[in-house]
DNA sequence: GACATATAGTTTCCTAGTCAACAAATGAGG
DNA sequence: CCTCATTTGTTGACTAGGAAACTATATGTC
């Protein structure tokens, strides 16, 4: 084989294994939403619903980062899981609103313990300053980038 | 509105801190080799095989963490892209074997660049101690997870 | 040797996004 | 008012991947 130019290996990057981790830890996650048919893009939907009576779709694509037609479409899936209901804006007639169902309220509390459960599996063996220091970091990190939207996938 | 039972914030996760970092590191990185025509998991691809002669879709498959239906795929359009050349194998003729072009060969370097720049851009400006402090606690993460695969997208 | 089983790669169908074109409604300027 | 630009949500074409069925070849057993 032609002896070629060393060039820096994958592994050499900090976002080679902060993606590593992440993906585990996010298919991780996804797997433990399965049993409830629910994704990780529609739980942040439903938990950002959560907080609040109603966001319009618009809204939601700019927090989650994704475009208007993702929304439209994800929003299809909660509505057909009966989680989540459009209800027309009394205002602006092109303007819609989503909003947790009943059932959709009632779910979010045990997604939200699986998350929790979830990130206990990976980062609970860390110390307490270990556990800080990261998050302080990856804080400061986004802080870095500007103001960006809430990962989704 | 219906005061709702409180239950933990989406930020309150590690996992979600790690997922918007390394969303953003490898949004930026896509963007980067965007401008050589390449996607962020033919480089790997493409990377994997500067290290060696030539590979089976089968090992890549394992070493990615894909599917082998997508690496032929993946091969495919690196393929069309003259990066990649697909060779069959001698002893098995259900075997193949991929390698990288002379075009390919010559474009990983600079692709290796672009990822070195990468990396600095968002992680530069760390000390070394913290740098290396993240770098040995993702590993440790890893370590614990089991042997996984190299994270593609 | 012949047949059952395993393996390598491909293909098809499905999911979940993007992007860009679009229709309907709003709003701003003259 | 009227018109033109903007905004809202939807749609269709496309991309990249997973899952599982499929084809061809290899291997192991009787």
């Amino acid at each position: 084989m032609a002896v070629r130019p060393p060039i820096s290996q994958l592994d050499a990057h900090l976002g080679y294994w902060l993606r590593y981790v992440s993906n585990h830890v996010s298919h991780a996650f996804a797997l433990r939403l399965e049993r409830s048919g629910v994704t990780v893009a529609e739980w942040v939907l439903l938990r950002e619903l959560y907080d609040v009576d109603a966001l319009p779709p618009s809204r939601i694509a700019d927090r989650l980062g994704m475009t208007r037609g993702a929304v439209t479409k994800l929003a299809d899936r909660l509505i057909v899981k009966a989680l989540v209901a459009r209800e027309a804006d009394a205002q602006d007639r092109r303007a819609q609103t989503l909003a947790l169902t009943k059932k959709g309220e009632k779910l979010v509390p045990d997604l939200a313990l699986l998350a929790d459960k979830n990130d206990v599996e990976f980062f609970g063996h860390l110390t307490h300053e270990e556990r800080a220091g990261l998050e302080q970091l990856l804080r400061a990190l986004v802080e870095r980038c500007g103001v960006q939207k809430i990962p989704v996938s």
